[in-house]
RNA sequence: GGGAGGGUAGCGAAGUGGCUAAACGCGGUUGACUGUAAAUCAAUUCCUUCGGGUUCGGCAGUUCGAAUCUGCCCCCUCCCA
């Protein structure tokens, strides 16, 4: 158990089970609810340090198995850990590799004892065990850590779902015997796909074993919108109320504010940072595909409610001809917009919790942003 | 003046009698993306009132059938004088 982490709750939503507090971690605080940008091999892509801070980002991820691959643990742990290594003086976690169990199925073999990845760089044979994936998460050093589990796909039988549960579960109790350093938390995270009975089951039997937090993981894989919510509530409602909730893989408007409605604080997603290197935006206004023929002579901002870098200093017009362009500078642009659009909504959820009026603050989004098109 | 090669959709470039409205690449347009194998992937790109119409430098032929074969003409590139 970590000594320098803990959730502070300072206040919970008089009308849905949202709540807004501080995540003390050794590398910062941070305001829950909280949106982490992802930055898989020790960048947010495209953006510097400074940028993602600016953004307003408390935490942001890097991935265990990525990390491994390249540059290696030991490569990180020799540069003084993965905060200094990118020289990001903030709040880290990393994932375990339990999402490219899912991501990489085609390249891996699942055994009680771990997983064998086959590279994707170059074929090479990566053993993942519980323990193995504790052992590389400590030595990258982030102030949070992702037990090894696999993430279920959808739809999967019953059948499947349970026994993978269960070994998601057993290999959480090793992960937990093998983490020694105390000043990282490590999270358990739970499965069980769709189904209550394992979802409840997996979530006692984590909070058993006494994690710093707990994750819900398995969500945001392609399954419909409802059943997702629906499996949130199936794990949140067994999770102690003073540990940090952690609602994995959800980056859309609809999803977030759902997430933090049922009492999720963390959320994580490459959806912003990734759509925006590919030209969608998410703005007050809606969907924006940058890249369409019609702001070719648009020499207004993206978005003129958002108080970005992107859209204080630049055109759509232009905006558009450099993704067109192919340039290095458009998607770091765009990427800084998706991100701080996403986690101004998440700032003013914060805000419209401490004042008791989450539920309007959401429905307000949602009427406004959160139609068919999504985000 | 002599010799050689070549003109195919916005561009480049296959195709050398029917399976060809014509491969492929680029460019254009549109869409997708949710614990990052993702600066990726998919669709579409002659016209159309969706029945069809008009194409492979031009014209005239051969043939049941031509981008593909023949004749003449126009244009481009290279070599020699």
């Amino acid at each position: 158990m970590s000594k320098n982490f803990y959730l502070e709750i300072l206040h919970v939503d008089k009308n849905s089970k949202a709540r807004y507090g501080i995540l003390h971690t050794p590398h910062g605080d941070v305001e829950v609810p909280c949106f982490m940008p992802v930055g898989t091999v020790g960048s947010v892509k495209t953006l510097s340090p400074e940028e993602v801070k600016g953004i307003g980002s408390g935490i942001i991820l890097a991935n265990t198995y990525h990390l491994h691959l390249r540059p290696g643990e030991d490569i990180v742990a020799k540069a003084g850990g993965i905060q200094k290594f990118m020289n990001y003086n903030g709040p880290m976690l990393t994932d375990s590799g339990g999402f490219q169990v899912f991501s990489l199925a085609s390249k891996r073999d699942i055994k009680e004892e771990g997983v064998t990845f086959k590279s994707h760089l170059n074929g090479d044979k990566i053993f993942f065990s519980p323990e193995k994936v504790i052992e590389i998460e400590e030595k990258i050093g982030a102030d949070i850590i992702m037990s090894f589990d696999e993430c279920i796909p959808y739809p999967v039988s019953y059948e499947y779902a349970k026994n993978s549960t269960l070994r998601t579960l057993r290999w959480a109790k090793r992960g937990l015997d093998a983490h020694k350093r105390e000043d990282q938390a490590l999270f358990g995270i739970v499965q069980g796909g769709e189904f209550e009975d394992l979802r409840k089951m997996c979530a006692e039997e984590l909070v058993k074993m006494n994690f710093d937090g707990y994750s819900i993981g398995g969500t945001s894989i392609g399954e419909p919108k409802d059943v997702c919510f629906k499996m949130i509530d199936m794990a949140i409602n067994y999770l102690p109320f003073e540990k940090p909730r952690y609602l994995m893989g959800v980056g859309s408007l609809d999803y977030i504010l759902e997430g933090i409605a049922k009492g999720v604080d963390m959320m994580d997603c490459v959806l912003p940072t990734r759509i925006a290197r590919h030209g969608t935006l998410m703005t007050h206004n809606g969907r924006v595909n940058i890249k369409n023929e019609k702001y070719k002579e648009d020499f207004t901002p993206l978005d003129q409610e958002c108080d970005c870098y992107t859209c204080k200093n630049f055109t759509k017009a232009y905006l558009r001809h450099l993704y067109v362009s192919n340039e290095a500078f458009g998607q770091r642009l765009l990427s800084i917009h998706n991100l701080r659009f996403l986690i101004s909504i998440v700032e003013g959820a914060r805000n419209a919790i401490k004042e008791d009026r989450f539920n309007e603050y959401k429905d307000e989004i949602l009427k406004k942003y959160g139609d068919s098109r999504g985000f």
